[in-house]
DNA sequence: ACGAAAAAGGAAACCGGTGTCAAAACGTAT
DNA sequence: ATACGTTTTGACACCGGTTTCCTTTTTCGT
């Protein structure tokens, strides 16, 4: 019965306009101020009004406003995420992870790819920003790297926190992945099987990600002995095509190599169709190591080892170090990634 | 000169709290509402008067806040995007159409994954709903084919965009693809080169795009006077996994196909995993077409045939027809698909 | 039972815009 | 100069919350 009747009420609710806290007040016989306590559960409340209140709440199907909210607190409740990736998939791991963390919360997350190619993208986001007043960004590689726009968001007062492969800021405004020591460990684990002539597909200038990862690879070359000739480090650009462009020319200059580790999938995936091409057999002629993990990682042939990165957890805590920063959830901002391996990798045959 | 002075004015601003339409009206002498007119374009102004609050506004480096414009207005200017699409790449691409759309307007766009498979779905986007108070959302597929969905934006009020394979409502609340055409296309296609027995990799139930695109095959093979026997009709369920299993499927109840159709890429590539294991060339031994034409159909080897769709065109129509639905640009509610034609279709050379 | 302190609740102003409607300014005809 | 119809402009209330500050009620010690 009463709940019949709690139904019905909410549904006319529906069909008018939405419930305001003067309804809810007018209804439960108590100023607006007392509803507001009620919903911001203020502890100054008598058990029975509190109870009075929620009831006529549950009644009427009253939601508080936000946007009201937002302009009497002067703060809205939208986190952005500013991205231009290359890597869809990326992109939207790091999207359901910043809804598990505000899932349920009065949090929204507003997206904004921009070109990172735009002279204007500056402007652009200066004035998204102005326009939306977000409670903070989230900023995810490769422009997490530009440091204008760190310095853009200090500026407009606008909470940010980036996602990069190596530190780029304070703790409390980033989250990272430990990449150049997988690099590192992923050359350590070729050349114990037996790898020596490794080459290297890198991430274009000025991409941080790519750097370390170049790092990573030339340090733990060098511990182990081992010579890195320039002939074997190529550059792309992370994307598909610039992996088949460079791997063919490495092999072209560097017939020897056994091994190509390249600086993220999609441009290992270029090194797969460059070899396909050669008529070069993989992992058998020629093994190769991609990094992210992405998709087509586990669905080319042969599947592809490469290094993963918790990209949903970093987007959660991301997202609590701007909601909530005093968690414990919300302190760890280095992730660690991991090697998986598939079946791109083999001991070298290839007689030299 | 006067360029040095407004900007140490901007500068200052942005230290201080925002300047509101108060300071703007108080240093250019007016009321609020005369500069709340010059933002709004009114055509009832002086040209002097306006060109006077203009220059302050400019000076002051004045941005309404879109939270108190909201509450006045009783209407907020984000538009939300519910999907729980498989396919990263076609989230992200919808994503930068209607990116397209509300660029340089004050729209902004509030993505929201949800979890088809959750009993709790409705009553989320239903609170999800009920506290952004959205201007409108856009609904990916599969989840824009769940019809209660769309009645629960309708009672609450809010507008609402359906992206689909299929006419699923009116023109003004539909952006769809002539998926069950383009199928049929497909067929005839590998009929002409010379194809009778073609495999179907159909997607899974309760999908509306999978069922189109099973019915474009199964009409086509039958105006082609092409028999379909059971065994040559296998469900996937959209993923990759589910695509080598089904292959795997297919090709053992019925050896003799040349051809497969999947319903999407990733099972198409499920598909070449499963021809791979089995010493099976592709195209030679078996010729493969999948749907969506993602990154995934360009990066296989060999490059796969499919068939694309102008998902970031569809995106932006569908923004407009929520933001500007009088506008030519938001008028087309159908946007074809088209062949695209690469590697993985050869002419059968199998003996039967 | 009384007074004081503490707890609970309310009135009014405010956040920063927009709508209504009347007043002021203007141009023109008389 | 006056009256009159148009343009322009402004005063004020309002959107739906929160904050400040003050009043009323309750609780409690004596």
């Amino acid at each position: 019965m009463k709940m019949a009747h709690s139904k019905r009420l909410r549904r006319m609710a529906k069909s008018g306009p939405a419930p305001t806290i003067n309804d809810v007040a007018r209804v439960a016989g108590v100023s607006k101020k007392t509803v507001s306590r009620v919903i911001n559960r203020s502890p100054l409340l008598k058990q029975a009004t509190r109870e009075k209140v929620e009831k006529v709440i549950a009644e009427l199907g009253y939601t508080p406003n936000p946007q009201a909210r937002a302009l009497a607190l002067r703060r809205n409740f939208l986190l952005g995420l500013l991205h231009d990736n290359p890597n869809a998939q990326t992109v939207l791991n790091f999207q359901e992870g910043v809804l598990d963390a505000i899932r349920d919360t009065e949090f929204a997350l507003v997206v904004r790819p921009v070109d990172r190619h735009s002279p204007a993208m500056l402007d652009d986001i200066r004035n998204f920003l102005e326009q939306q007043r977000l409670y903070g960004v989230l900023i995810l590689p490769p422009i997490s790297e530009n440091d204008e726009l760190a310095v853009l968001c200090r500026e407009m007062g606008c909470g940010y926190v980036r996602m990069g492969s190596a530190a780029l800021d304070e703790a409390e405004q980033l989250v990272q992945s430990n990449d150049r020591e997988m690099v590192e460990g992923v050359v350590d684990y070729l050349v114990e099987i037996g790898h020596t002539r490794i080459g290297l597909i890198e991430g274009p200038q000025g991409f941080r990600s790519a750097f370390e990862r170049r790092e990573g690879f030339l340090t733990a070359m060098t511990r182990r002995g081992l010579e890195m000739p320039d002939d074997a480090l190529v550059q792309g650009n992370y994307r598909f095509s610039s992996g088949v462009e460079a791997a063919n020319r490495l092999l072209d200059q560097n017939p020897h190599v056994t091994a190509i580790f390249a600086s993220n999938d999609e441009m290992a995936a270029g090194a797969y169709h460059a070899a396909r091409e050669r008529g070069v057999d993989i992992p058998r002629d020629l093994s190769i190591v991609g990094f992210d993990d992405s998709p087509i990682a586990a669905h080319i042939w042969p599947t592809m080892t490469t290094v993963g990165w918790p990209i949903r957890e970093m987007g959660k805590a991301a997202a609590l170090k701007l909601v909530a920063p005093d968690t414990a959830e919300a302190k760890p901002s280095c992730f660690p990634a991991r090697l998986v391996t598939r079946n791109s990798v083999a001991p070298p045959s290839k007689k030299i």
